[in-house]
DNA sequence: TCCCGTTTTCAACAGATGTTGAAAAATAGA
DNA sequence: TCTATTTTTCAACATCTGTTGAAAACGGGA
């Protein structure tokens, strides 16, 4: 009565429901009706709960925000711990950021997979996308900056933002689980074998890190000369 | 009568409109009514040129697919060229994925930033994004992969997959312009320079991949041990 | 048992959406 | 000019959309 009773909670099945649409086929290629009739109630439920539609959208992207940032915090800060007194390796970083979200037994839950997809579709979607981000990861995301900063000394700010913007990237198209590697590598790879995906990432960003802050021309005058050829703007 | 005449091509209004509309609020964010609006033509004149709306979209996707696909196997033979009669540095071939498409002329034409961002909402889109992205962009993709394994030689074909999937992710997240980076960066970094994301591009992903194929475990019997641990599935 | 707050259902609304057919206008060939 | 074809407009269609208000069903404390 006073508390809202968890009883047979037909919210979570809204929020599941809300889940595996929006992740599939975005905000607007998702009808309440859809949703309603995915999670077994009735249409007008989903606004008796979450209001209007993009309330249950930014219902469904914060529920687990807050879990997989406390996660990822934990991580960092046991990798800190763990390479005392020294600043820890970058790959060691990276591994803090990834492998909690990416490995580990909630992955058997279809639920956190379509959540992934959902930050990716969050994460590539101009404006309102970018502000739901900021809000729910930003606080983290410099966190990370932060340490990568102590564990790559002489690194220049710009190379370091769009390290991490190519970071973002290739994990973002990740979470997206779209298919497309695995019909490109003849089933060699999963799209969602999420812990595959996982330690590959973890070398190949380290390594784009490393590689990142030695070809930094450091603080020169001149930047090297660019080598590009004219062509015509259109067709 | 014979020939099509393009006249005052009331058709590439139409395709600029919709391209300008798709990549800001994706295919079904967008009205046949605010297309035709933004092109300054009637309403039914979007169906009597391309037919119902999925059609227009994939007439706005292939226009400038084949193009930008000439520019890159260009630029590829060239740095083939170049090289020979070694193969070419990684960097070398990263440089000629990006390049044609990140730098140059063409860029001061805003219908280009708009058509980069929606070949990134296509990529992240699962199911029908796969199958438009697959059926106009992978031969050309083979043909860098295939540039790639000599470049790297003794590289395992997993790692380079999933390295591909890195490169991929990071290239679209900067197509798609989101702003992410410039309000992280406290603007630093601007996610519509694309230019500049190119040159920053090359070093990172040319050493990841140079990474992940020093981090592989060639042909081991037994893969090395995973360090994780457990965790609860959910809350 | 009754009562009262919460939850759920039902039906309907006002507006928007993709698509179409027929009429009107423009165009080009004779 | 007349004529045949293409292009453009107009109005409407059937359907779907998010949202809402009122009624009904439920559930636990007296």
């Amino acid at each position: 009565m006073k508390t809202p009773p968890p009883k047979a909670d037909r919210r979570t099945a809204i929020l599941d429901a809300a889940e595996a649409e929006f992740s599939a086929h975005g905000f607007d290629g998702v009808t309440l009706r859809t949703i309603a009739k995915r999670a077994g109630v009735d249409l007008a439920l989903p606004n008796y709960y979450f209001g209007p539609k993009k309330q249950l959208f930014d219902a469904v992207f914060i529920r687990r925000a807050e879990i997989v940032n406390q996660w990822r915090e934990d991580a960092l800060k046991a990798a800190i711990e763990a390479a005392k007194p020294r600043p820890p390796t970058v790959e060691a970083i990276i591994r803090a950021y990834l492998e909690p979200m990416l490995t580990g037994p909630h992955l058997e839950d279809q639920g956190w997979k379509n959540y992934y997809a959902l930050v990716a579709y969050v994460n590539n979607s101009p404006g309102w996308g970018g502000r739901l981000m900021a809000e729910h990861f930003d606080p983290l995301i410099r966190q990370f900056l932060d340490a990568l900063r102590l564990s790559l000394p002489g690194m220049d700010e710009k190379d370091l933002f769009w390290g991490y913007q190519c970071f973002s990237g290739a994990l973002t198209l990740a979470l997206a689980q779209t298919g497309r590697i695995d019909h490109l590598s003849g089933g060699v790879c999963q799209s969602d074998d999420l812990a595959d995906a996982c330690e590959h990432m973890v070398h190949f960003i380290a390594g784009g890190f490393e590689a990142a802050r030695r070809a930094a021309p450091a603080a020169l005058p001149a930047p090297p000369a660019r080598r590009r050829s004219a062509r015509g703007t259109a067709a």
